[in-house]
RNA sequence: AGGGGUAUAGCUCAAUUGGUAGAGCGGCGGUCUCCAAAACCGUAGGCUCAGGGUUCAAGUCCUUGUGCCCCUG
């Protein structure tokens, strides 16, 4: 009996209807998997699921950090993990639940990561490469890590910077520490679920119309609250999709249309990549959604793979 | 109704003096080991509104029609 479960899938596809029906039937606790979802206040344009969505069914891993914290894979790992064993041991079901790839893939493998610098070191190599070009730090990548300077494309600044700052802070190159942790086996084996609509052209649908949905729930008042209780607009928190657009549109540099339609863009975006990043998992079981299917539909589906995983 | 303008990729627009079309966005695919709702990469789409004409050669010039925009009435 497998008693941790994963679902995956887009924004808008239908995750927290088939967790919380999982949840019923096998008397699970549920873990959120969501890198904005961990933000307090911040529940409308996250999508939270609603108190009486919860159904009395536990919920982890909401509302755990505040809006101006920069929040992390690192931190995540670190609080989901024991309440993760927690739940095992008191012999529940754990289905962690959520939109994050990077999030719930380093939660199950147990990943290790290296710390981010406090020195101040990625500043400096963010200075650089302001001053002289990406180019300079890849020269120095090169010297230490030529592995990872071949990799890295050389518009990857994000990542080649990363990849500098491992090595400066732990004298440990990145490619040396990745190939450490993906030795260790897994932490985790669950069974993975992903959803995934037979026509994309719904699951876009179904994402506008959410946009559309929230700011009738009062997302722009919630925006208003963060703001006003001193939220910086650039801090990690804001910067997720439907906050700092709408940010714009509060302090006039945009319309409330324009924001709107870019806020529903950028989430149509966002829902592609999820796809992608999901896809490569080989365990991943796709619950797919025809079309005028509904979520008991889902859940069907799901419970059937379950049933198949007990014999 | 008259005058002017415009018509090129799904959308917004480019295309030196005529030399058989490019970009951004979107779409699709992918990468991803601490900003990940982020960052980055790749790729497919065009009888250039329709008909006729000039020319070795027309998106580019002429002409007719049609659609849209602006002005006058």
């Amino acid at each position: 009996m497998n008693n941790l479960i994963c679902i995956a899938g887009p924004t808008a596809s239908g995750k927290t209807a088939l967790s919380i029906g999982l949840a019923k039937v096998l008397g699970g606790e549920i873990v959120s998997c969501d890198s904005m979802q961990v933000y307090k206040r911040m529940d409308i344009g996250t999508a939270k699921p609603t108190i009486e969505e919860m159904a009395g069914i536990p919920h982890h891993m909401l509302s755990v950090a505040e809006p101006w914290e920069d929040f992390s894979v690192g931190k995540y790992c670190a609080m989901a993990t024991p309440i993760v064993d927690d739940i095992l041991e008191r012999g529940k079901t754990a289905i962690i639940v959520g939109g994050t790839g990077l999030y719930m893939d380093a939660l199950i493998r147990g990943n290790s990561f290296a710390p981010v610098p406090s020195t101040g070191c990625r500043e400096k190599l963010e200075k650089l490469a302001a001053e002289e070009g990406i180019e300079a730090v890849i020269a120095q990548l090169r010297a230490v890590d030529p592995e990872s300077a071949d990799r890295l494309h050389p518009s990857d600044q994000k990542r080649i910077i990363r990849a500098m700052e491992v090595y400066l802070e732990t004298g440990q190159t990145i490619t040396e520490h990745n190939r450490k942790t993906q030795e260790i086996p897994p932490r985790y084996d669950p069974v993975w679920f992903a959803l995934e609509d037979a026509n994309r052209a719904t699951l876009y649908e179904r994402i506008d119309r959410r946009v559309e949905v929230m700011l009738q729930m009062g997302l722009l008042d919630e925006i208003r609250r963060l703001l006003s209780e001193g939220v910086p607009e650039k801090c990690t928190a804001m910067q997720a999709i439907g906050y700092k657009e709408f940010v714009d549109a509060l302090q006039g540099r945009s319309s409330l249309e324009t924001a709107t339609a870019l806020v529903q863009q950028a989430s149509r975006n966002y829902a592609k990549r999820q796809l992608t990043w999901f896809r490569r998992n080989p365990n991943m079981h796709w619950l797919r959604r025809e079309s005028g299917e509904g979520n008991e539909e889902i859940l069907a589906k799901a419970l059937q793979i379950l049933t198949e995983f007990d014999k």
